[in-house]
DNA sequence: TTGAAAGCGCTAACAT
DNA sequence: ATGTTAGCGCTTTCAA
């Protein structure tokens, strides 16, 4: 007999007993297989909805061999991965899988974040922007599909999705000297990760279009406040028509120094970040910037983690995203 | 006898058999649950450790009668629920209880990111800023805990815990008027939530001090387009010595608009935004502001769900966390 | 098309 | 202190 559940939430038993049919029909029915009849799936769907039935996602997942689950670490204080994160779930959809979210804070290090994503038996990890270092990186890939997104590591078995950071550079570069710039100063990260490669960019577009002798580098830094003082630096010398600064934070700061010193932007020098944060779309900042196109990025990542999953043999390990600049209003043909 | 597992990952079984004790035992080890000796505890361990051995979460919580497993509803494109996210980890540490994310994003609304939930089995819901409709929390409600972070809903059965905006515009005007400002300007946030609260919490604080003649309100909005436009309104008449602004982003497109007119804040005109986001943080911006306490909040709103899942009779239905004034550099005393 | 039965990996009673 | 047994809610043979 039907005996609606009390307190307890419905299972498929008791779907079942109400429409009076096993429990592996019923499975057949919720998961849409291949093997009821059009009059059965009416009904049970009828009693499910009566019920307010909702598959155990986890009694399922249990009894499966695969979990079609796939981890993903992120950090919650990077604007970046909350975008990544939109492409994966979108990707996932695509593919059929579920994202199962695992979050770095201040307060909860990478280790646990990856920690929980082992105990919840998901078949691959995508780690946005780790910090671990590459050997824990190469060990966790020992035990299951490691694919690391937006930084560049090299240890075997983990695949990576990224940006060329020297190409948006000199897709930068490229854009000032096709509005007429020919004095550019580029303000850099420092040591912080891609900092190099941005520099080189820089210095490689500036030798192409035969402007070695007109491009400057400042030292610079992550921070805003590292920009403020390389902007005081720019400052001093004789000012360029044009800079590239490392990030978007850095650019916001550094165009705060030069509207105190009142010189405008882009009438008197154009100023281009890289990232394409939030900031930068603000409509009172309205930055050129180079943007990393979070979709493709997360859509490859799934991607590949999906055709490692099906057993595929795939040629390289790196993807590359080239990066795409958005052109705003901080940019101007110099007077 | 022990047989070492190939393909498949370790489980309870392996390790029993391996120490050559049973799985219950073994279950106890891995709980740390009383009832085995330190040497057999010890020796558990270690074929664990051995075999790389990681508890099934999914096994686990399918067993025992409660998963200790909170839901979280959060959007990626918030800043704050970032923030709040990080609060929650370390709250529910405390009480011993795993996070369950799921995302909204741009292609995933709330009612998939609850649904993710509903299935996963989680004793409770935290809901961060949900824009369901109330009868949809409500809905929601009958079947777990619900409680709402960042809104305020009056649903049955549905918990909240919020700050009170009218509290905070009044801490933001207290602070003007001790710095000796009397004629100030409220840029409000129109329709958007919160608005009407934050307006009327000026409006009071204003009389409050006697300056109800000194007070004006200018239409903006909740986007920087609104306060631009707000800004330049606030331009054609006379100049009050401090405008108090909807939000963060609104203040500081104000900002932007008062500095290509040349004038200088704090100096000229002081501005105090809300929300302390990470924009007003920004060492090139600076914003006096009025911070939310997510730490708080979230461990508020896990106290909360933890209370009501142990059966507790809870008085409240609605939590209030004071906001509290982030003076940075962009109040000062008129000239 | 449908049902019976076994078992995923674990925990909770109950034995010993 | 340790082992035995019985499921949690579901999917998956296999047989009818």
């Amino acid at each position: 007999m039907a005996s609606p559940p009390r307190d307890r939430r419905p299972t498929l038993a008791d779907v079942a007993a109400l429409t009076g049919v096993s429990t592996a029909l019923v499975s057949i029915v919720m998961r849409e297989a291949p093997g009821a009849s059009p009059a059965t799936r009416e009904r049970v769907c009828r009693a499910a909805d009566e019920l307010g039935y909702r598959p155990d996602a986890r009694a399922r997942l249990l009894r499966s061999t695969r979990s079609r689950l796939l981890g993903v670490v992120f950090d919650v204080r990077q604007d970046f991965h909350g975008d990544l994160l939109g492409g994966l779930y979108a990707a996932g959809e695509l593919l059929q899988y579920e994202l199962t979210l695992s979050a770095v804070t201040p307060v909860r290090d990478e280790e646990r974040a990856m920690a929980s994503l082992l105990q919840d038996r998901c078949e691959a990890i995508i780690l946005l922007g780790p910090r671990s270092p590459t050997t824990r990186l190469a060990e966790l890939a020992t035990r299951l599909p490691v694919v690391v997104v937006a930084r560049p590591v090299r240890a075997a078995g983990v695949h990576v999705v990224r940006t060329t950071d020297d190409a948006g550079q000199r897709q930068a570069v490229d854009h000032l000297v096709s509005l007429g710039h020919r004095r550019i100063t580029h303000i850099d990260g420092g040591r912080a990760p891609g900092a190099a490669q941005r520099r080189r960019g820089f210095s490689a577009a500036m030798t192409h279009h035969g402007l070695s002798e007109d491009q400057h580098i400042i030292r610079g830094g992550p921070g805003e406040d590292d920009a403020a003082h390389a902007a005081g630096e720019l400052l001093k010398g004789p000012l360029p028509s044009a800079v590239t600064v490392f990030n978007d934070r850095c650019a916001v700061a550094v165009m705060d120094v030069l509207h105190r010193s009142r010189l405008s932007v882009p009438e008197e020098i154009s100023v281009i970040g890289y990232d394409d944060s939030r900031v930068a779309a603000l409509s009172s900042i309205q930055l050129t910037t180079v943007a990393q196109d979070a979709e493709k990025m997360a859509s490859l990542a799934v991607g590949r983690v999906a055709d490692r999953l099906d057993g595929a043999v795939v040629g390289h390990r790196e993807l590359i995203v080239p990066p795409r600049l958005v052109i705003r209003s901080t940019t101007a043909s110099p007077v």
